[in-house]
DNA sequence: GTATATGCAAAGGTTTTGCACAGCC
DNA sequence: GGCTGTGCAAAACCTTTGCATATAC
């Protein structure tokens, strides 16, 4: 696929290599899969894909890499309602929140919680960056039917 | 000791009986601990504190405990940069920073993020709770050394 | 007395680790 | 060829579950 994201992956991987991190043919499949996500995307579920591609890779390889990667300041990870979670670093596009009622997945652009972090940056002096956890509440429905 | 945290937590459980919740010596401990605590705890954490006073407590009968307080509306769980952490329902809500950087954890009031609650919930219909997930971002003196 | 809570033990799921072998550079 | 990455298997961890027993009401 001739995406944007292809691109990027490639950089990245020539980024890791010229940092002398060896590219093997596991490293690129996993970095393609958390390069082409948008959002989130647990450890299992980048196994489970990577494995689509390759047939058996291990679990502890993505382990490995995800931690590789991180350390790389390529991805970094968060804790949502069910472990742990990678995305990439720099991606600011856009607001998980999720209902603590039904489950469901919603997203919103950054600039609707820009406000808060302004807010938070002047009365604390920490600069959040809401991409990064999701937003837990009740959405309309869930609201609205008390 | 005659605290009001004592009596809270004489409140807490009057409060269960009345709603049919068999007072067992287990959790008595169990909502000493949880509303004894300043700030969040974790499962594990509570398992330790309890077997200190009555040896032989069962991990299962503290997870099943702190899954029946959530139940009744006495504590919450928060997921923090190492799993589910738990903290009283009420006057000690409050909001996490967590700094992506140095690891630092911080903590400020949910009023501070009230604006931003009313902001998502008009332009999104969706009601935040930002006292479940903590918030990525970086500390005031991470920012400052960016 | 009866319904509910507990302990026990086992299972489930995720993540980590040690080691020998494979493969990148 | 040397060093790093991988697969494998096992362990470590945390949490959940089924069932018999104990106990609050």
């Amino acid at each position: 696929m001739m995406s944007s994201e292809g691109e990027k992956t490639e950089d990245v991987l020539a980024s890791l290599r010229e940092r002398g991190y060896r590219l093997t043919e596991q490293r690129r499949a996993i970095v393609l899969e958390v390069m082409r996500v948008r959002g989130h995307i647990s450890p299992q579920q980048v196994v489970g894909r990577v494995q689509e591609r390759i047939p058996g890779v291990n679990a502890s390889t993505v382990y490995r890499t995800l931690d590789m990667l991180e350390d790389a300041g390529v991805v970094a990870h968060a804790h949502l309602e069910n472990g742990a979670e990678y995305h990439r670093v720099g991606e600011h596009d856009h607001v998980h929140l999720v209902c603590s009622r039904c489950g469901r997945q919603e997203s919103i652009a950054p600039d609707v919680v820009a406000p808060a972090a302004s807010t938070i940056g002047e009365r604390s002096g920490f600069e959040p960056d809401f991409t990064h956890f999701a937003i837990s509440g009740l959405c309309a429905q869930c609201a609205g039917t008390g």
